[in-house]
DNA sequence: TGTGAAAAAAACACGTG
DNA sequence: CACGTGTTTTTTTCACA
């Protein structure tokens, strides 16, 4: 697995691409003081190396209508692991399970799931995350309260200048 | 408060923009069959209206260093709201703390938090969390494995053409 | 690594139904 | 008033020094 190395000009690049995926590189290069082109080539270098994973536009789940958040902990029964792959297989289709986590602890996963309201959600516990073969056990916390809510990871762990591990490569039309 | 239309137009070009946030108005226009003009004037709808809440660059956890995820539930112990207001204050600045919700249930908060490896997150646990006024007591879920992690909302529920209600209003420059 | 040209895309104004 | 078209401006990409 080849490296990457990110110094405190790429640390502040993905900063505000967090805040901002579209931020143009003349803007960046004028908040980091870089060349249009060293910005250029430093994204791209972030994108081949798996850094930047994605793109996206982030929408509002309240403005959309779903205004229940949940997060859910699932126990199945103990019949071996196919059971658990099919949970999560079952669980990944599932477009209102944004996240899905198996578990240290007591329950085996933990998901985080959306609905437009109670009676949406209760059906969907009911009649389909119930209902997956193995699950005996769900136990959720509604969301009463939106604290803090974002996508942006911490960058200042990241000693400055790091090696960081490459992975996957960014797609162009992905 | 005011509302806006969302057609099935729409909510393909949300649905591709959730996947590609960068996607161009020609290649959007083309996916649903619209005039690149109609496309534009549609997203800057959206945007205005606050369901396109963010455009952002999404970083990968692992590449970064960041292999620890931990759902961690808080609880406080009962000294009014003061103490619940200043707790949600110092997790929102804490960069390492993604998510916080406060939730119904035997705990009062749900954490979802990222740390570089198990001995920080415990020092975090140790040295930042579990000495803010008024937690009495957490108990964190390490994820073995991460079935599934999207910000992907979502969108079929949306009855087309549906009214959603307006929010804030996106920023030029953020 | 910067510079400049070329290509692509977005933003804008206009004319038309 | 909504829509497409064409123009202008911005931004990205690429070749070259």
């Amino acid at each position: 697995m080849s490296a990457i190395t990110v110094d405190r000009y790429d640390l502040e690049i993905l900063s505000e691409l967090q805040r901002n995926g579209r931020a143009t590189n003349g803007a960046l290069g004028e908040r980091v003081h870089l060349s249009m082109s060293q910005v250029s080539r430093r994204i791209q270098r972030l994108e081949e190396s798996g850094v930047i994973r994605q793109y996206a536009a982030l929408l509002d789940s309240e403005v959309l209508g779903l205004g229940v958040l949940a997060i859910t902990s699932v126990t199945l029964g103990r019949h071996g692991e196919t059971q658990g792959d099919a949970f999560e297989q079952a669980v990944a289709d599932m477009p209102e399970v944004l996240e899905c986590l198996s578990v240290t602890g007591e329950a085996d996963y933990i998901l985080r799931v959306v609905a437009t309201d109670l009676a949406s959600f209760s059906e969907f516990m009911m009649k389909r995350l119930l209902r997956l073969p193995g699950v005996v056990n769900v136990k959720s916390n509604i969301a009463l309260k939106r604290i803090k809510e974002t996508h942006a990871l911490p960058l200042n762990h990241v000693t400055q200048p790091a090696q960081v591990t490459r992975r996957v490569v960014l797609s162009k039309s992905a």
